[in-house]
DNA sequence: CTAGGACCTGACGTCGACGTCAGGGTCAAG
DNA sequence: CTTGACCCTGACGTCGACGTCAGGTCCTAG
């Protein structure tokens, strides 16, 4: 495949992919004319790299956990450092998932708030979903 | 409060809560001298800021979606922020899952690799973990 | 063989959330 | 009144993941 078909294939620019080889985290084969070719399957690999970006690891860390995908065998330092991430990334996942509740917490509040408002009466406290944010937990 | 003590309980820097009254979405008395003195549940301010940083949020949509804790009424403009943003985050709540799952699925492979190897044969397609990123949802 | 779209290599630009340094003022205790 | 910790305002530096521009090359359809 070429550079912009793996581009469009995986969502990405051109400049993406040419920055990942840059970075180590892919590499092509090159025409007569030294132009890349990608083997297939390179479509899914960078659309792993971005869910790893997106995850929150940086560069490095991809390049160090990447390469499973070329050899096939974990190491057992390999191992370690997938278990490492995959723990950052379930932190990660809580973190969001109270945001998220808080979010929530605070939609209802204003909601509720609203509800009242609507029914008519007083503006004494106005700290209406304001309280979502006290929690501790 | 004074800004040290702001910053100690809620695990940023000085520099980022001044950063924060430069972006508007925190602000501070003065004292005579001109030094910031902070209400108490600012520290319960900024830790819901960094919480919204950490789910990706820009400072901008941090601005947009912030004001409901100083008027604790939620406009409908106000309202209809929350639940896009409530969106966005639950977006990458998802993206953030299959990732795990994904490593997840990495980490069995490998191990189901490893176990065999222990067993004692072949090497004829070394793709061991490999296969795991063949998925298509 | 030729046009024009796709691709190449540098190399500088960007943007956000701060870090950091310089030079100086403030505050509370003794 | 002095001292030492804390705080102030600029203002430039950083870092990562690309964007973008310049100037030139490759490839393939006609």
């Amino acid at each position: 495949m070429r550079i912009g078909e793996v581009a469009a294939g995986a969502g990405v620019s051109v400049r993406a992919l040419r920055y990942y080889e840059e970075q180590g985290l892919l590499t092509a084969e090159r025409s007569p004319g030294g132009q890349r070719r990608y083997a297939p399957g390179t479509v899914e690999r960078v659309r792993f790299i971005q869910n790893l970006y997106a995850a929150g690891l940086g560069s490095k860390a991809v390049l160090r956990i990447l390469p499973c995908m070329e050899h096939g065998v974990l190491t057992d330092e390999m191992h370690e450092r997938l278990v490492a991430e995959r723990a950052r990334v379930q932190a990660q996942l809580d973190e969001l998932t109270a945001t998220r509740d808080k979010l929530d917490a605070v939609i209802r509040a204003g909601q509720a708030h609203r509800d009242r408002r609507e029914g008519g009466a007083g503006a004494g406290d106005p700290r209406g979903c304001a309280s979502a944010f006290a929690e501790r937990p």
